[in-house]
DNA sequence: CTCCCGATAT
DNA sequence: ATATCAGGAG
């Protein structure tokens, strides 16, 4: 089945409507308890992030605070996350950059934020659309599966699904697409075993596992 | 493409 | 037991 323009209208008409009022599932203060919170969550769930990060910001949230703790209790303090090694070592690499290159505060620029280590297009397109409130869709695991099996969105990588999101969806709504799409990926369009059947998009996804 | 990696869901 | 989790770097 080929999923016109038209369709593809339908699909993202029903994710606004299903998904009015979805927020970030991250907890953060400031762009830059976000910024450090997007680094720990890769390949990690957002309710972990969220345990690890209330600790370590109890204790030092600034960049400058968290360059003094050094690496190896940095790690102790993220080590939950999984991938602590990189993470910790990009966390104080960023930390450093902000320091001294951004006078401690997060850039606003797109480009800059791709500078910090550990920050790829993903987290900075993150940063970009929830600390900055500037439109942005940020492809990760569940935006880059539920897109592409919805062909809302298809792409081999993050980033042609990202630009082919943007092709389809308004730009003043690409940020709340983002997490229409991150919602529905968690709660029914799942990687293992999606619900189509309590799916409000089953009747025109064309990967729908059910009639 | 591979490696990083502990916690959680299935 | 193993697939997956708000990815990025080499």
């Amino acid at each position: 089945m080929r999923i016109t323009k038209k369709i593809k209208e339908q699909m993202i008409q029903i994710l606004e409507t299903t998904y009015i009022d979805v927020k970030p599932a991250l907890v953060f203060g400031n762009p830059f308890e976000l910024l450090i919170a997007v680094i720990l969550s890769a390949q990690c769930t957002d309710v972990r992030v969220n345990i690890t990060t209330k600790r370590l910001f109890a204790k030092a949230n600034t960049p400058a605070s968290i360059l003094e703790m050094g690496l190896s209790a940095l790690e102790d303090e993220i080590r939950d996350c999984g991938l602590y090694h990189n993470k910790a070592k990009n966390i104080l690499g960023t930390c450093q950059k902000l320091c001294e290159d951004y006078g401690g505060v997060v850039p606003e620029s797109f480009d800059e934020l791709l500078k910090l280590p550990g920050v790829g297009r993903k987290t900075a397109n993150v940063v970009t659309s929830i600390a900055f409130q500037r439109p942005a869709i940020a492809v990760d695991t569940h935006v880059f599966r539920v897109a592409n099996r919805l062909k809302l969105g298809v792409g081999e990588t993050p980033f042609a699904v990202e630009q082919a999101l943007m092709k389809i969806i308004p730009k003043e709504k690409w940020s709340a697409a983002h997490h229409w799409l991150i919602w529905h990926g968690r709660k029914l369009c799942k990687s293992r075993a999606p619900l189509c059947g309590q799916c409000p998009l089953h009747e025109i996804c064309p990967s729908s596992t059910i009639a």
